[in-house]
DNA sequence: TAGCCAAACTTGCAGGTACAATTAAGTTGT
DNA sequence: ACAACTTAATTGTACCTGCAAGTTTGGCTA
């Protein structure tokens, strides 16, 4: 049972901004895609991770990891997706209780659509205010955060 | 319609780390607050808005600025808050419209006691793992971004 | 090869949020 | 004084997500 450390000025001021990103970019992600293309930022999210796979195909669980979605919350993800005809569910011939879920031609074509305007967004919302030292710190900066949210690294494999 | 300008290689990491955080730190600090306190992050947040304004005391519409959160949403979550007891709902004397919002003596108390497991989250997930340049590096970076996401300032307004 | 536990989804149910419509009260213009 | 407009807050409806339970398949052990 110790003492509370509380958090200095300065990393109070760092905290309180970062709550305030945390809450407002989800948002004005969500409002431009939902707007421009009829995705939600997750739902676009899970297409570009789809469209950099091999083969543009990925198993679930997989997707999951990457997108960081719980099983449950991808599998209606991607019935919707599916029911846009933007993505395809298989049987996986190896593992048959696993099902692969691919990138159709028209999702192909939708993230290809979509990015322009999203890229735009990051840029405009983040990137083009910043310097580039600054965003090499922001870099190194939430490289660390990361690991700590994130220790076996997810979110970021590279792996099958 | 002029030319996409993609992100470059640094840009780009940058932007998938700040992705990851986005999904993965509410995630984290909603599991600590709930697991340990019963409340969601934006609950606490609420009561913490609260907490510091003068009286304890705010409009719900003022509360709603420094939340980020829309008037449905905040109405709600004081209905939940007020049934908790931690909140009351009082008529507001110039302007009949409105209803001010006051934490209780219940709720003080509960943000003072979820403070130190909350801060400790904090510094766990974020704050400890960097140096005190970095914390300020970030601060100044999310400045600037927190400005292009609120451009009025709503989320830090200083006045009634 | 029979039996048992673990893994990969999928679905039922409960809860929270957004958008739009509603109610009530202040403000403005004539 | 009254009608038209704006603002503050709440509620109806629909959707999305999490948790827990269920189903099918894989793997491991006797």
């Amino acid at each position: 049972m110790s003492e509370t450390k509380w958090l200095s000025a300065d990393e109070r001021n760092a905290w309180v901004k970062l709550t305030a990103v945390l809450e407002l970019l989800p948002a004005a992600l969500d409002l431009q895609l939902s707007r421009d293309e009829g995705l939600t930022h997750f739902e676009y999210f899970t297409l570009a991770m789809l469209s950099e796979a091999p083969k543009r195909m990925l198993r679930t669980s997989a997707l999951a990891a990457r997108t960081n979605a719980t099983l449950p919350r991808l599998s209606r993800v991607v019935t919707r997706l599916e029911g846009a005809g933007l993505v395809e569910r298989s049987p996986c011939a190896e593992d048959r209780r696993a099902t692969n879920v691919a990138l159709t031609e028209g999702g192909w074509q939708k993230v290809v659509a979509a990015a322009p305007g999203h890229v735009a967004a990051v840029r405009r919302l983040v990137i083009d205010s910043l310097t580039p030292a600054q965003v090499e710190n922001l870099s190194e900066i939430l490289t660390v955060v990361v690991k700590q949210l994130d220790p076996d690294g997810r979110m970021l494999a590279s792996d099958s």
